[in-house]
DNA sequence: AATGAATGAGCGTTCATTCAT
DNA sequence: TATGAATGAACGCTCATTCAT
């Protein structure tokens, strides 16, 4: 299911060992993105943190651009897989399940490797296509699990309807990042405003009706 | 009021011409930054954008750093600006007002401007303590405003939820941007979507109770 | 009798506060050489250190090659000025008054700015023409107050033996500088070190005789 | 027995080609020193005069700071060498050997890389630590090699007296590179100068007595 | 699969100097 | 006299990338 185009070059990581290679200097990109920003993302730095020289590094990526690509779609699959698996524990009510699903979003948004990262995945996005597309449809996969649930809960919605509520519910929570993620001033309340907002959310979802949708004239 | 100190090299920008050139520096510095990224905001590209030598951009700003934090400053002290026009301008009830609030900045929200220089500042922040402390000034003095506003709608409410009841609200509509921003997947939908989402959260803020606030036990 | 060309601009210095300017600007030329080294010596420093724009540095000295032509002159006629002093003071004999005018010497190698600014001006004579000239001029001239008093010590010598004295009287007491100077290694031995290598000194002039001079082959 | 502490990039000059390129950057340095001063040692000119890229030097020098440390070292080793292979030569009486070292010395001063080299070490020596303490290194050396004789020559003498004894004969030869070295005014009358010179400095060693170290009140 | 060597462009910054006012 | 503004070259250094081995 999961296609994974990687972008290292052609003929290595066919072994075991350049395989491992491979990880080790996506794990170490992701180490120095997230340290440093995209700005302090160089090959250099890349190379020093997995332990290898600079032109083994160009020899598995022979650009910059092919190892930010792998970056992000390792990274992105990442969270995709949580996501997966969170979803397949529940069976609960589908407001239940639901706000387990957004519950795990706000502890996620605690984590330091989340509140790093998607601030530069989103000002990256601004700028680079790639970037741009791979992340939308990391969002378009999370809205999904969204929409399904959302239908069950208010079923009197149209599919437009259901996928805008998707569309807040998951914007609301990215938005919470900057304030409530790791080291970030209200970091220490963040289950207290995490829940507050996902109560709001649930609230709305339920309470949605076709009038909220229509289209008012702006005055 | 605004105590505006700025970077750039004392003894310059004290005639017409320099304040002058200096202004449009900075100009030049935004339109870099938000073309291509922090990443590509380089002296260089700022002297160009500018009409300027590298010579005489470094005349004024001793330091990339220092030019940065003026571009910052600048930047939100125009947000704050737009920010205080439009509360002056309310005389209706407290729920208009904060609608007519919130609905200033999801149209703010579409502009090619703030689509592209919030992300960058959210990412900045994370490295850069400079950007990350003007950033939450800035929010915390947006908060403030709502923060009076929510207090005439739920009285009941104490400092402390009002606050996270504000921060909330913020949080929200930031995380739009991403979604339905200038140039984004969803900008056409971004009235139907801001609409509800304030619809969301004014509901939120009418209803909350202080059981809403409690501490939970995570499992 | 100090003809001394002065290298400012023609036109400036004229009024006693240019005249004034000069002067400031010229002392803080000397502290920035002796601070930094001539590698140091900016126009941007010597500016800030005399309190002065770099715009009015350069009304003045048109270049900073003449602005060092100036400093050279200056630094060097003071030297000369204070040695004229201490022989008039002297009424002894040949002997003693040598010895005083070495002693006087060795104290002032103690000195910080002939510790600072000798090396600088050795260094410098390498590669700057004019700086070389001036040198050995100012050497010249002190080698020549040595001179009389050599013949009066030794008169059978003849006038190049004598000359050749003096230099040898000159140079290692310059020698000393590295050793014993101001906050070097040997410092606090100045005065046992000074004193010895003068009493070999006028050992010298005292027992030289013509044979000492023959050229011998060498090897 | 030389533990030379080499400050070049690790990981860089491990195979013949790379050794050879720090050799022929090091060569090149020590020219454009001698030639240009260290106000002229930039990396662009070293890189020139190495027929490198500016690119390759950095690759091997990570900074001018670490160059300049390994040319001091190189070039002060060299001069180590040199002193040591001499010493061994000699077999005949402490005075003969004494002053054979010595005019060693005196010939040394007058080649084009000695009288360009230490006028730039001296100037150094007041504003880089680095320089200063390898060059009090290598007097250091050079002084022991003159200590061992002069005990010789004249045994009564304390190890203090005869540690002030080298340093006066160290420092009378290292003032002549000023007037004698190559291409100096005097430099024809080198010989003559310098046996003159070795033969006052042999003297005061030979009558040095206790009397002549002794504390005298400054007046 | 991996190394060290090398390139050339570009970075932020400083410099001596010029100029209009 | 003196200022602030401006230039253009050069500085030390880092970068992504290439290449021979």
């Amino acid at each position: 299911m999961n296609k994974l185009k990687t972008k290292h070059r052609p003929g290595t990581g066919i072994y075991a060992k350049g395989n491992e290679r491979i990880r080790e200097i996506l794990t170490a990109a992701r180490t120095v993105l997230m340290g440093d920003g995209y700005n302090g993302l160089t090959m250099r730095a890349v190379a020093a943190e997995a332990g290898v020289t600079v032109g083994n590094l160009n020899y598995y990526y022979r650009s910059k651009s092919d190892l930010l690509k792998d970056l992000l779609e390792m990274v992105i699959a990442t969270y995709l897989d949580d996501f997966h698996e969170i979803r397949a524990q529940s069976e609960q009510s589908p407001e239940a399940q639901l706000e387990a699903l957004l519950s795990f979003i706000v502890d996620d948004i605690g984590s330091k490797e989340t509140t790093l990262f998607f601030p530069e995945l989103w000002a990256l996005s601004n700028h680079d296509d790639f970037a741009s597309e791979n992340m939308h449809e990391l969002y378009r996969k999370a809205r999904f699990e969204f929409e399904g649930l959302i239908t069950e809960i208010n079923p009197g919605l149209t599919k437009q309807q259901t996928k805008q509520l998707a569309l807040i519910v998951s914007a609301s929570l990215e938005g919470l990042t900057v304030f409530v993620g790791h080291d970030k001033p209200f970091s220490r309340q963040r289950n207290t405003i995490g829940r507050l907002t996902i109560k709001g959310l649930l609230d709305l979802i339920r309470n949605a009706t076709a009038d909220d949708f229509a289209h008012r004239q702006r005055r």
